[in-house]
RNA sequence: GCCUGGGUGGGGUAAUGGUUAUCCUAAGGGAUUGUGGUUCCCUCGAUCUGGGUUCGAUUCCCGGUCCAGGCCCCA
């Protein structure tokens, strides 16, 4: 027998259903706040995902050939893709540019707990605005559309002029390993690293810094830098929305492109998978060879949202109904499921052929409610309505069972 | 790429170097041709895969694979 490919998943109709449901409430908060959907190709030139994060990514992804002798990847993310389409076709467009995305992304690695080599992000772009309203706008939408899904997360906040200034006498390479260091949490490392390269002068301000949970704290390791003002200026405006989060200038995202602010939320109970949020202001568009755009944007680990909520998803009830007949009804049974379905409520009729007796046990196991259509009822154009669950029974015109059906 | 632990019908399980591999559940059919869910009966259906040891392997050994978790990585 054949399986599915490792990493990849098989979805039901009932979790099918949930995700649905979630993804629906993502993209309704993301259209309220104006963005809209955008949607890119399941593959692309391998050279755009290089660009963006190095040839070291290669190995990480789905690379493939062409009959053309083209190098193409599965897209292993959104930003790069996205932000190529505001490259190829969004240069005139009205900035700034707010656009959302919900699509499945392939990556070549070793499946964990909330870590499949097929998943799903749900993320937005907003392109070409460079302000402390946008930054904190993008993070109130962050906030907003987890809060939406029902998941517990905290949210923390870093910048990176905080990590820049302080290691701004480091080569570019050394201030790139400190900042790997910090992504793992690994701030015993980072020290040593500085230790080891003749500056251990900066391991005492690294540790405070990173344990820094105020602007104060951080500006006063730092310094009053040029940034600041923007930086309180974004802080403000989620405090005055009353927006939790935690500031941690150990957030340092581990990539070139990112700018300013940056941002990640985590969830509780997904072992060591628990980001389910990842965000920032960054520059790419000059590097797929548009002009050089500012950007703030971030995407959310669909799947692993799903994975932390576990069962605690709630769906709107919607009654199913089983239409069953007795042979001589049959046409006005298929026309009465017609009419049903006609109002949106959904309604099954039996396709095995089945007797009267067989049709009431097998609606039993999956129909909340059962329309009787048999002979008296075609005789008297009504339908008989019983409910499944306390097994009471009456017999109404089509319309008021109509109306019972959708009062729910 | 590395480490650990697993893999018995669709789901959950029992047992065993040896006769027909246990039970529950689900599914299909019937008892019951206009009234289901309870009950009873019947049916279907499994030792992940390849090799080795052995008279005989589902059991023991090795490889692979898949699953779970961890490391690396995490755009």
């Amino acid at each position: 027998m054949l399986s599915r490919p490792r990493g990849t998943r098989d979805m039901l109709p009932d979790e099918m259903e949930q995700r649905r449901e979630i993804e629906a409430r993502m993209r309704a908060k993301a259209r309220t706040w104006g963005y809209r959907e955008v949607s890119t190709p399941t593959f692309e030139e391998l050279e755009l995902f290089t660009i963006r994060s190095g040839e070291g990514i290669i190995d990480e992804m789905y690379v493939f050939e062409d009959k053309g002798g083209r190098s193409l990847a599965l897209r292993p993310e959104l930003t790069a893709p996205v932000l190529r389409t505001f490259v190829n076709e969004g240069r005139s467009l009205t900035k700034p540019i707010k656009w959302c995305y919900y699509a499945d992304c392939y990556r070549y690695e070793r499946p964990q707990k909330g870590r499949y080599r097929q998943f799903w992000q749900f993320g937005i772009e907003l392109i070409g605005a460079d302000s402390a309203m946008a930054d904190a706008e993008v993070m109130m939408v962050a906030d907003e559309l987890l809060r939406t899904s029902g998941v517990t997360f905290v949210m923390k906040i870093g910048h990176l002029s905080f990590m820049r200034t302080l290691l701004k006498d480091l080569p570019a390479e050394d201030q790139k390993k400190v900042r790997s260091f910090l992504d793992k949490r690994d701030t015993d490392a980072a020290s040593a690293f500085l230790s080891e390269t003749g500056r251990e002068n900066l391991a005492d301000p690294l540790q405070q810094l990173i344990s820094a949970r105020t602007l104060d704290e951080v500006f006063t390791v730092i310094g009053e830098i040029p940034e600041a003002d923007r930086i309180r200026e974004t802080f403000r405006i989620l405090d005055s929305q009353g927006i939790q989060y935690e500031i941690n200038p150990a957030i340092a995202r581990g990539l070139d492109y990112y700018t300013g602010v940056v941002f990640e939320c985590f969830a509780e109970g997904l072992g060591a998978e628990n980001q389910i949020l990842g965000g920032g202001a960054y520059r790419l568009a000059h590097l797929f060879g548009g002009e050089d755009t500012p950007s703030v944007g971030f995407a959310i680990g669909f799947d692993r949202v799903m994975v932390a909520l576990g069962e605690k998803i709630w769906m709107p009830f919607q009654p199913h109904v089983t239409v069953v007949f007795t042979p001589e009804a049959r046409d006005r049974a298929v026309a009465v499921s017609h009419e049903l379905r006609a109002r949106g409520i959904i309604c099954s009729i039996d396709l095995m052929g089945r007797g009267f007796s067989a049709q009431m046990k097998n609606a039993g196991k999956s129909a909340d409610y059962v329309v009787i259509i048999g002979e008296e009822e075609v005789k008297s154009g009504k339908a008989t309505l019983k409910n499944m669950k306390g097994g009471e029974q009456q017999t109404l015109s089509l319309d008021e069972v109509i109306t019972s059906l959708t009062a729910q």
